[in-house]
DNA sequence: AGCTTATACAAGCAAATACTAATATGTTTT
DNA sequence: AAAACATATTAGTATTTGCTTGTATAAGCT
């Protein structure tokens, strides 16, 4: 009741450190957040991976069995990485083929080149 | 040294819509996932926009009023951002003053070519 | 039409996460 | 040495997440 805090980074009276960084566009931390947190799960990582090597489309049916959750899962994940634009998707009868998009790609091999071990 | 786990979960019998994907690598899972766990969330995602525009080294005191967090939840955060190679850090007197590694940048980089937004 | 296969959707729940508050540690200043 | 400051650590907790099971939809078979 004193004071009303100083909600910016320029406090004044006290010793200044070093100047306050710059302010962050909440759209684009809204849309980068999506796709990291898209990708940052155990199941989605390895679904997106499988998808990017076998670039041809698979469909479900096989990412089931290769990954170890029920089909369910491998849904939802596959549905929440389609809304994050990782993935497209396109129906052939009872399938449904699964392709990663530009995105997964670029910052797929971005870690790959950071890790260094990429073969 | 047990190294190059690979995770496979190929089953047999499965209907023959498409050739199974191949395995994916656990070490380089794991440490994929380390990096994009830790981008992955509003407060941390910020820090390291912040961190990595005003890039001479900014000091968690400055952070803490840019990001609407407490003193301790910023320091948890920029202690994880650490753990996963995000940012090196540096004493300077009682300040600590943080700054963005290569990874950093390379992965920010990566998502601003992507939105194609970037100013 | 019914049966099976392929995928999606909806609840419910256990586990992980990210905060806050309180306390500890180290550093500078008085 | 004590007080004030900068950051880290610990513990507790509310929220979020990612699964499971069960059910729904839709397409191919018999």
């Amino acid at each position: 009741m004193v004071e009303d805090a100083i909600v910016d980074g320029t406090a004044e009276g006290t010793a200044p450190c070093c100047a306050p960084p710059g302010d962050v566009d909440s759209d684009t931390m809204a849309t980068d957040l999506q796709v990291l947190t898209a990708m940052g799960n155990d199941t989605r990582y390895e679904l997106l991976r499988r998808i990017a090597n076998a670039d041809d489309g698979v469909c479900v049916c096989d990412l089931e069995a290769a990954v170890g959750v029920s089909q369910s899962a491998v849904s939802q994940a596959l549905s929440r990485l389609y809304t994050a634009q990782l993935v497209t998707r396109r129906k052939e009868g009872s399938w449904r083929y699964y392709e990663t998009t530009e995105t997964t790609s670029a910052l797929l091999e971005t870690l790959d080149d950071l890790r260094g071990t990429y073969e």
